[in-house]
DNA sequence: CGCCCTATGTGCGCTGGCGTACAGAGTACG
DNA sequence: CGTACTCTGTACGCCAGCGCACATAGGGCG
């Protein structure tokens, strides 16, 4: 069955001109995510890249001590797998599945192929890869000036804006992982927003009641990245 | 006078092909930076790209309360300016001279039209690129995780590496800009290194005596980000 | 139903880094 | 040579977040 609108609910896919989508179409395969599911381990070569489409994926850096903390989140707006077109082939940091969920998935070398035709869809990839950067350099900042409290706001915005609902599968400890601070620290500060009335949650399940009351609270850093995100990837950038 | 060697002090310059490098000797204007200038604002369309030779650059991430953090440091590895061929054209970020000294710049549009020939400078730029999110990947991480001394280490041997002596003119104030700390927090970690034996200092000189001492004590996270540079930028991959 | 495992709540002492304030010591410059 | 400014040292109280320990409670599953 033919479903274009399909791709389309990946951003990047559906900026695509027609001519690009339907050369790529034969070689997308779709793959459901599982929570926990690994796409990329340190240092390790990626067979595909990934269009996630409902589904979220963090991209973790490991220590040697075993601690991580994510430094970017890749959903419906992006790819994971950016080391393969930029021609590193390898990252240090490892790909989680943040949010169970769908995704289409393209062979390396056929990413690659497409990528040096140099045509929209390089252009493409390369302005994600930039907000990319932008995400990376504002989350360098929020670890360094801001608290557990905005941290996990713009946390759990980041997450929203990838979601169809307003519902996280996700258990505090989890959440303590990808920000890097202890798993108190995140009951403590999901206590407070629980309490203010912005969220409740329930044994691995978080739902926002009030995403404005987040946003109030939440530092700059979470519009900073989505202005950057607006500006870097929208239509009138692939002619 | 033709001093080819001149243009091989920075390191993306040096990899590239005869062909290419002929090509763009004609537009490469040396240029000397100082110290503190500026060569991008938050949000503004940088005219050239920067190739150091032997000056440093530090990439800013300021925020609105005007505390700021470094989140990338570039030298004669490198280049600043990437969002100019990654197709954002502007990035929310500051780009500060960090050290003194000179560099090779190159008109925007000279830049861009190189890189869309798709040949070994697209390559390499990428290749660079890449490296350098590895750096901010990491920056996140250590500001995270990291102590002041850690941090002060890791940011020492950085510098070192991009310069051609042992010494550094920069004040502890600026130091603490750059790290997002407290400047006694500076002064303090400092003196510890002082008292190792490890540096010695006077007003805004820093001179590093002991540099296997430092890479001692620095985190992990230098030598993560250096092994990635080197990984990712060495001539087996300009074909 | 009862057991166990997982998720969450809470309390405690500790410490690193913050904000502030101020004191000495170099250095530039009139 | 003296003054003004910059750079560095030090001290104090404060607090966010850490590490640890332990208490509850929900839910799955035999």
């Amino acid at each position: 069955m033919f479903q274009p609108q399909d791709f389309k609910k990946n951003a990047l896919l559906g900026l695509l001109p027609e001519e690009e989508l339907t050369r790529l179409m034969p070689h997308l395969e779709k793959v459901t995510l599982k929570l926990g599911q690994s796409l990329c381990e340190s240092g390790q070569q990626m067979s595909h890249v990934y269009f996630p489409l409902d589904s979220i994926v963090s991209l973790l850096c490991v220590m040697e001590n075993g601690s991580s903390t994510e430094i970017a989140v890749v959903g419906h707006e992006g790819v994971v797998g950016v080391s393969l077109f930029m021609g590193g082939e390898t990252t240090p940091s490892r790909a989680i599945v943040q949010s169970a969920g769908d995704a289409y998935r393209l062979k390396g070398q056929v990413l690659k192929n497409e990528f040096y035709r140099a045509g929209p869809m390089q252009r493409l990839l390369l302005r994600y890869t930039q907000a990319l950067l932008t995400q990376m350099a504002q989350t360098a900042v929020c670890n360094r000036h801001h608290s557990v409290d905005q941290q996990l706001c713009r946390w759990l915005l980041l997450s929203l804006d990838r979601l169809t609902g307003d519902e996280l599968v996700m258990t505090q400890e989890l959440i303590a992982n990808m920000l890097g601070v202890r798993r108190e620290g995140v009951t403590e500060s999901a206590g407070k927003l629980q309490k203010a009335g912005l969220i409740s949650y329930h044994r691995g399940h978080i739902t926002v009641t009030d995403r404005p009351g987040l946003e109030a609270r939440v530092c700059e850093c979470y519009a900073v990245v989505k202005r950057e995100y607006d500006r870097l990837l929208n239509h009138h950038h692939v002619a």
